[in-house]
RNA sequence: GGGCCGGUAGUUCAGCGGUAUGAAUGCCUGACUUGCACUCAGGAGGCCGCGGGUUCAAAUCCCGCCCGGUCCA
């Protein structure tokens, strides 16, 4: 049920002093406020085609736009009426953690400026931000440009708090008027203002949409909810949230057929020229343009069924249409999907099967199946190199990336083609198994397992089955059946023991925190504030570093009176830290004396700026694309996972530790600061939030002379020279596009290398050659035990067909026109009794051979029967069968070769006797 | 982070408790041929990913690890 906003909440002064009046949809059955008071529906292009477009090739605005100009009209306009210009924010919002990427202008002030943490860097301001939504990615091509997954949201933003009001809802609407009427010399009647409900990340209001001609401009969203379990609670402050669809005023500024034509003019044009796509029937086009705004596949549930209700609006035959259109929507998804690639590329995203490398793998396999269509498979390198190009006289950091850009999608590729080279040999052995059983089609299931486990969508699979007669059917519910398999229900236990606390010590003032005043203090006095459940103790101040960052928690101990505890944890509740201790506990208002496992703690300071170290040495090497992508310190190892596209090789690595190390001996002195968000931001950028989003006003920023600059909160050593030594002990791919260093500083290093030493010096004493000769011994010693290896299988082969010792050892019983022949093999050898026995049988074909062998604990046997035996009704696995318990175990095989055992080692005679028995009694049976 | 699939000859894979005479391809040798290609004959090539367990018996079943793929969040 979509919660609805009473029309006050919409009703602003403005409407009433230009006479505008609130009407109800009849089609969408939504409210909007208008000037003309005949008007009939909302004038959208929506799904329920309440209208169509009515500007192309007939732009209401005074000039036409391009999408740079009407960025730069946009933030003037703003500017002029007090607004501070602001410089966008990167597209890949790393200081959120529930995000991924940056979807609206809003999302660079939230949570922190949004929750009145964090004041905004101006109040009001205006920004162009470049945002990307994968929400809308089917919408992409069919709608002619009102989705795109790349795009440029205008906001213009006030914070209002309780004492300082900037402007709000009829400020807002005026703003946006004078903007469009004014600025841009749209009529004021063609200009509707539709009510709705905006909610988004976490937070909610009612907002007006700006529709102009058909198409949605811009959404005025009043935020002034949190939304808490479902409902709406009020919010302190209340943000003026804007979005202004800059591509879309593009687009209705020029008129264009299409907003790919507005905005990507000329690479839309090298797009189709590459793809041959002649000059399409422009007449036709703009008509086909003004009702693409049925095309939303969120409502529309059928494609084809919303293409035949456009082909009927224009009087055109569906298939047609389609035909004229398919490649058309592909050039136009290939043109937004490849600047998308650009952009998230050029800020580090790592192709990867987790996470924002995953949507980046999926944004490249889908750009290469529209390129597959459209026969321009192998442009897709040339396509981003264009719009890099385009792009980079406003976001010159496009350029700078262009060859990391360019690698990875070239790595990219080849992942790709390799998966469906294995996947084309998958699906041709399943048709050709299908087809041996007269199957006419592959069955869902093996569709679903094919594009679960292998990659492989259906369309990939129908191409390789077709060809060998298997038909593909896609059931309806094809995405439904994979979801389903995803249905694990995942038990979070979550929070912890901030959760428990966090009402128990909210009252509390902050901690001080001495291990940043002083990190190689040791010892220190305080005053309990408060215990709780005899477990947990707040003081005042402490040195102990609370668990976070990747950094444990110290321990140690705390002492009062005659008296005292261990310290066996710390964490960070809110404000406060707590203590966990072990033993007596003190009692509120004490003083206490503390000190912390130094030791450890020095370990993990070293660890801690190691981690630094080998971070800013990881950039250097491997390139702008590192990121950290988690760490963990301890005092034995650490380990470090980074973003990077191929698996690390032995020389990177080691070029890794020298370089650290190099930065290690330059002794660089360790600097943190506290810092105000925005002032770090501008001063280091967005390079700062290495271990994820960091919460808080002020942010501290560590510092490694020139070398790293990370937000952190862990502790540090003063200067890099205390580290001494710092060893990568090896690395390991955590995932794809995720690789982990492991390693340690100081003495540990030391003795890890040492540990190596000892190792190598062990094998030198097993092989017993120099360490220098270790490697051609080794090889040497590996040839002669695979040739040792063959030689004895060759010698086997001669012993069993040599006659030596036949005479002897084989004791041979004649049963009617069987013979049979037993022996037993010591030592205990199972290969040499099959490879004797395939041997003897082949020389006699009408004998039976029963082998016998024995170590402590086992006995095993082996039947063979020649042909000649088997003709006259010799079984040997029946004989294996029927003997195999008499030793305790079982036994199984083919008529002519079969074996067995047990544990009944000393019953051989008496099995030896069944098996004749049971010989004869098969002989009997067929004579 | 979780689910699923896989790791056997240089390569792509079959085998899925009971002999790896494994298959195809590639490689080597020989025959045919002016030469190449084709064809034929012969041959070399395997710690069945690693480590445990179950079993008389494990490439095969179970557990753990390593390596790769893939889907989902």
């Amino acid at each position: 049920m979509k919660k609805r906003f009473p029309a006050s909440e919409y009703h602003v002064p403005f409407f009433d002093e230009n006479g505008y009046v609130r009407k109800l949809c009849p089609k969408c059955k939504e409210y909007y406020w208008t000037q003309d008071p005949k008007r009939k529906t909302c004038g959208e292009s929506t799904a329920e085609g309440c209208a169509p477009y009515t500007f192309i090739n007939n732009p209401p605005t005074k000039k036409a736009y391009s999408l740079s100009e009407m960025r730069e009209q946009f933030l003037s306009f703003f500017e002029k009426k007090r607004h501070k210009r602001i410089k966008p924010y990167p597209v890949v919002s790393r200081w959120r953690d529930d995000l991924y990427f940056t979807s609206a202008s809003i999302v660079d002030f939230q949570p922190y400026v949004t929750d009145g943490l964090v004041l905004p860097p101006a109040n009001p301001l205006v920004i162009s931000q470049p945002c990307i939504r994968f929400v809308d990615v089917d919408n992409v091509g069919p709608t002619f440009g009102r989705h795109l997954t790349i795009f440029e949201m205008g906001g213009h933003h006030a914070f209002n708090f309780p004492d300082k009001e900037v402007y709000w809802k009829d400020e807002t609407v005026r703003l946006h008027h004078e903007f469009v009427t004014k600025a841009l010399g749209i009529p004021s009647e063609e200009v509707i203002y539709k009510e709705d409900v905006w909610s988004g990340g976490g937070n909610a209001g009612p907002d007006l949409e700006t529709i102009v001609r058909g198409l949605e401009l811009a959404t005025l969203v009043f935020m002034k909810f949190k939304v808490v379990d479902g409902e709406f609670v009020e919010l302190p402050i209340r943000t003026v949230d804007t979005g202004y669809g800059i591509e879309r005023y593009t687009w209705v500024s020029q008129g264009a057929l299409s907003g790919f034509h507005a905005v990507y003019g000329k690479v839309l044009n090298e797009i189709m020229e590459m793809a041959g796509i002649k000059a399409v029937d422009e007449e036709l086009l703009a008509r086909v343009a003004a009702f693409s705004g049925r095309m939303n596949s969120e409502k529309v549930t059928n494609k084809a069924t919303a293409w035949a209700e456009v082909a009927r609006c224009i009087n055109v035959k569906p298939k047609e249409l389609g035909e004229i259109m398919a490649p058309l929507e592909n050039a136009f998804a290939v043109a937004d999907h490849t600047k998308c690639l650009a952009f998230m590329l050029a800020e580090s995203v790592v192709p990867s099967n987790v996470e924002e490398g995953y949507l980046a793998r999926l944004m490249i396999r889908r750009t290469y199946r529209l390129l597959k269509a459209l026969g321009i498979e192998d442009k897709l390198s040339e396509i981003v190199d264009l719009q890099i190009k385009t792009y980079s006289k406003d976001f010159p950091h496009l350029r700078e990336m262009r060859d990391e850009i360019q690698t990875m999608l070239s790595v990219e590729r080849e992942k790709y083609l390799q998966t469906l080279e294995r996947g084309r040999l998958l699906v041709k052995r399943i048709t050709q198994e299908l087809k041996a059983k007269k199957a006419a089609k592959v069955p869902s299931e093996t569709l679903v397992e094919l594009y679960d486990s292998h990659g492989l969508p259906p369309e990939v699979v129908r191409e390789t089955a077709t060809e060998d007669g298997v038909a593909v059917e896609v059931p309806d519910n094809f995405y439904a059946m994979i979801a389903a398999r995803h249905l694990s229900a995942e038990p979070k236990e979550k929070g912890g023991l901030a959760k428990k606390l966090e009402s128990s010590v909210a009252d509390l003032p902050e901690t001080v925190m001495l291990y940043y005043r002083n990190p190689y203090q040791t010892r220190f006095e305080a005053e309990v504030l408060r215990v709780l459940g005899d477990r947990y103790v707040v003081l005042d101040k402490t040195i102990f570093y609370p668990e976070g960052g990747g950094q444990p928690a110290d321990s140690g101990v705390l002492e009062f009176g005659d008296k005292k505890c261990r310290v066996v944890d710390v964490q960070k509740v809110g404000k406060a830290i707590v203590h966990v201790v072990d033993g007596d506990v003190p009692k509120q208002g004490v003083r206490v004396k503390g000190a912390i496992d130094w030791e450890r703690r020095y370990s993990l300071m070293k660890a801690h700026t190691a981690t630094h170290l080998i971070m800013g040495a990881a950039r250097r090497v491997l390139g702008e694309h590192v990121w950290q992508a988690g760490t963990q310190k301890d005092m034995e190892r650490s380990r470090l996972d980074i973003a990077h596209f191929r698996r690390l090789t032995l020389e990177e690595t080691q070029r890794i530790e020298e370089l650290a190390n190099k930065a290690l001996q330059e002794h660089i002195p360790v600097e943190c600061e506290w810092l105000p968000r925005t002032e770090a931001e501008t001063k280091y950028g967005f390079r700062l939030y290495q271990g994820g989003a960091v919460p808080g006003k002020e942010i501290r920023v560590v510092r490694v002379g020139d070398w790293e600059v990370e937000a952190c909160a862990g502790t540090h050593v003063r200067n890099t020279g205390e580290l001494g030594y710092l060893k990568i002990l090896h690395t390991e791919r955590v995932q794809d596009g995720r690789e982990r260093f492991v390693y340690t500083a100081g003495l540990q290093a030391v003795r890890a290398s040492q540990e190596n030493e000892r190792l190598i010096a062990k094998l030198a004493e097993i092989i017993n050659a120099p360490v220098e000769k270790l490697v051609p011994t080794t090889e040497r010693l590996l040839a002669e035990w695979k040739n040792a290896r063959k030689e004895k299988e060759q010698l086997i082969k001669e012993l069993a067909s040599g006659k030596a010792g036949y005479a002897e050892e084989m004791k041979t019983t004649v049963i009617g026109k069987v013979k049979f022949v037993t022996r037993e093999f010591e030592p205990l050898d199972v290969d040499r009794m099959i490879k004797t026995g395939e041997e003897l049988r082949r020389r006699e074909p009408d004998a039976v051979f029963f082998f016998v062998g024995k170590d402590e604990r086992t006995v095993r046997f082996v039947v063979m029967a020649g042909k000649e035996a088997v003709k006259n009704g010799a079984d040997a696995a029946e004989i294996a069968r029927t003997v195999a318990p008499v030793l305790g175990g079982g036994g199984s095989g083919r008529p002519d070769f079969a074996q067995g055992g047990g544990t009944k080692t000393d019953k051989t005679t008496e099995a030896t006797k069944i098996v004749q028995e049971t010989l004869r009694k098969q002989v009997e049976k067929t004579t």
